[in-house]
RNA sequence: CGCGGGGUGGAGCAGCCAGGUAGCUCGUCGGGCUCAUAACCCGAAGGCCGCAGGUUCAAAUCCUGCCCCCGCAACCA
């Protein structure tokens, strides 16, 4: 198995590229390198995903046709790849031709062989939501799912709060379900299919519950930007179907040599869609399914979700410019186990950067590389006889390797490092200990030369080592050395003897910590050449306006509801006979005794609704996003009912 | 009982599956060194391993119950 095939998601296009996407495309680059380094053959593939409704508003939007959109879009992400050192060797998008004939060469051997039908598919179709909802899902709370189903109650879109309606559309599916036997024995009987562990129990506990069929065609009435389903053009196909797909069309005519992929890198939260969509899928194409999909965490922001309302997205371009493509590659991979959740902030990654990379690495380098201008010439000594010492250092280099060696193929970055570094600090120590300044005073000239040589080793092999991690700095360090390229071999006589040899600026320079905050929370870089759209505003009229009435209420009871984290029931005041029951998705960032007496602004001609049992009768104005409800008050204290304006 | 993850010295984590001296990084304090990027090396302080029971010669580790936190789901008109 002198190959290794490794796969990130393709991201969609239209995305602004964030820390989550750097994260998993440097892990790709990582492994792609080291076991290129180890000699193999490697494929490292990456791409984009192009189609889709959001594309098509978008170009629309931006006046472009879609082509042309995602032609411009797609040079965020190489743009970004290129900046962090990550070289695929191949970058697939759904709208190249090479990808749509296998699309469609799959959905036809699919439709030949009978695992396609097509079939009528009744449900609750919402317009502004554009998609399908269960009866269950569109029943409004504490009311009886069968008053929906016989049309006594209207249903309304989970999503938009639209009403929805009955809808009868012919649609294509892939018989899934019939392979949910041999789904659930595959993984059962190949552990390392999925991994971590955790991920692999979720998906066997998603298939022990009866798997439905999947829907892979949309009707081009609805959905035009796609890829037309073969046997019937009036159809496009699911995006899930498209995508997936990319990792064997990608692979054209070698696809004998590279299938089955080693390892697709991907997020939790498309692990479903990597196992149970896509295994399936090839199982029915007669294709083996990749031997892993690693499903890494996610990574959060001062402890809080990423999210764009929230505006504190994680630019990478930001980062590299402060520290550089290589610091924010080791960091990504050293900071949080790869499975797991990691949280960023600038003060961690100072931390990190100044700790591993300025002062143990950098450092270690530096005062090496320093010596040996000062006492050796800045020539490289032949090797010498090990003493104990010196055989103890190297077995504490070979352990350090083996660890990292195994644990990098087991893709645990942070524990691979962290094997790493154990030596890169036993050669700070090393150097304590053999104090070569000391010999030199003493005039021990021999010793001095083989203290500096053992210790340039040392250097030399984790460098080499961290070829795949940080190439650039890698690079730089072996120049120092004078070798061209990394060299694995655990030894203390692998540099050349008579090699020149120069300590030059600090690899890592330390950084203190900038009076102003770090700036990593910019939304959108400036060094991204592609333009982002542009949110475009649709005016209204007045009168158009003045149909929502407002009006001052007062809370005057509030209260939790059981079961609903975000809602609250209260009773406003606004003038009328008797108070207004109104539930607010407010319980996140208000506690219900600090809101009695408080003056509000409400909605009072919104459509009741009725959740969780309860009918609101209005809607109170809150600014911000999910868990930031500012709510909107009156400045001056005015009385309940007064009407807004 | 919706699903899952987690509670270990000031911070972040490992250890738990295969019970038996509680480990690492950062921070703090003291010392050393002076080759080096105020870097490096040594030492110390600091933990009843969420709570309560149980099994055992022995529990952070296994079992039971409870509490709390975080995702997802539900829920934000």
């Amino acid at each position: 198995m002198d190959r290794f095939y490794v796969t990130t998601p393709i991201y969609y296009v239209n995305d602004v590229p964030h820390i989550g996407h750097a994260y998993t495309t440097v892990a790709a680059d990582t492994l792609a390198r080291w076991h290129r380094l180890n000699g193999r053959k490697v494929r490292f593939l990456t791409g984009t995903d192009e189609h889709g409704q959001k594309v098509m508003r978008a170009a629309a939007k931006a006046g472009r046709t879609p082509q042309a959109h995602v032609d411009l879009l797609v040079e965020n992400f190489k743009h970004l790849w290129t900046r962090l050192d990550c070289g695929w060797d191949d970058f697939i998008r759904t709208t190249e031709p090479r990808h749509t004939t296998v699309v469609r060469g799959f959905l036809q051997q699919l439709h030949d062989q009978g695992h396609i039908y097509a079939n009528d598919y009744s449900g609750w179709y919402s317009t502004s939501a554009e998609r399908f909802w269960s009866t269950e899902e569109v029943t409004p709370a504490g009311v009886d799912p069968a008053e929906v189903a016989a049309g006594r109650v209207p249903g309304v879109c989970p999503d938009t709060g639209q009403a929805v309606e009955w809808l009868t559309e012919r649609n294509y599916f892939f018989r899934m379900s019939a392979f949910q036997d041999r789904l659930l024995a595959h993984i059962e009987a190949n552990p390392g299919c999925i991994r971590p562990e955790m991920r692999r129990n979720e998906v066997l506990g998603f298939l022990r519950k009866p798997l439905g069929d999947l829907c892979i065609s949309r009707p081009k009435a609805r959905l035009s930007w796609g890829i037309p389903l073969p046997f019937d053009e009036d159809y496009v196909t699911y995006v899930w179907f498209d995508a997936l797909t990319n990792y064997v069309s990608a692979l054209g005519d070698d696809r004998a040599t590279w299938w089955p992929a080693d390892v697709h890198l991907v997020g939790k939260d498309i692990l479903t869609f990597h196992t149970v969509y896509w295994f399936s899928m090839l199982m029915a194409l007669g294709l083996e399914p990749p031997r892993c999909v690693y499903a890494h965490g996610w990574w959060t922001v001062r402890r809080a979700k990423m999210s764009k309302s929230a505006g504190n997205m994680v630019d990478p371009h930001a980062l590299i410019d402060r520290f550089g493509a290589d610091a924010l590659r080791y960091f990504l991979l050293r900071e949080i186990p790869f499975g797991g959740d990691g949280d960023y902030s600038p003060e961690g990654f100072l931390v990190r950067y100044n700790a591993d990379l300025a002062n143990d690495l950098g450092n270690l380098a530096h005062r090496s590389l320093s010596m040996a201008e000062k006492w050796l010439g800045g020539v490289l000594p032949a090797a010498t006889t090990p003493t104990p010492d010196d055989e103890a250092f190297l077995a504490l280099g070979a352990r350090a390797v083996d660890t990292f060696r195994a644990e990098i193929e087991a893709y645990q970055f942070k524990q691979a490092l962290e094997g790493l570094w154990e030596f890169i600090r036993a050669g700070n120590k090393y150097l304590d200990t053999q104090a070569p300044w000391t010999l030199a005073k003493h005039g021990d000239t021999a010793r001095v030369a083989a203290v500096l040589r053992n210790a340039l080793e040392c250097v030399r092999i984790a460098a080499s080592h961290l070829a795949c991690v940080c190439p650039g700095k890698s690079a730089a360090l072996l120049a120092k050395l004078g070798l061209p390229a990394p060299d694995l071999r655990v030894t203390l006589d692998a540099l050349p003897a008579g090699g020149a040899v120069a300590a030059g600026d600090p690899l890592f320079p330390r950084l203190e910590a900038e009076p102003e905050p770090l700036p990593p929370e910019v939304p959108v870089s400036e060094s991204v050449p592609a333009p982002v759209a542009a949110p475009e505003m649709e005016l209204i009229e007045y009168a158009d306006f003045a149909k929502v009435q407002l009006r001052v209420g007062r809370i005057l009871e509030a209260e939790r509801i059981p079961k609903a984290d975000k809602l609250l029931k209260l009773a406003v005041d606004v003038g009328e006979a008797a108070p207004r029951t109104i539930l607010a998705g407010i319980a996140k960032a208000h506690a219900p005794e600090a809101l009695v007496g408080k003056r509000v602004v409400v909605v009072v001609n919104l459509k009741p609704r009725t959740m969780r049992g309860f009918e609101s009768q209005g809607m109170l104005l809150a600014a911000g996003g999910e868990d930031v409800a500012a709510l909107a008050t009156t400045l001056e204290d005015i009385a309940p009912g007064t009407m807004v304006k």
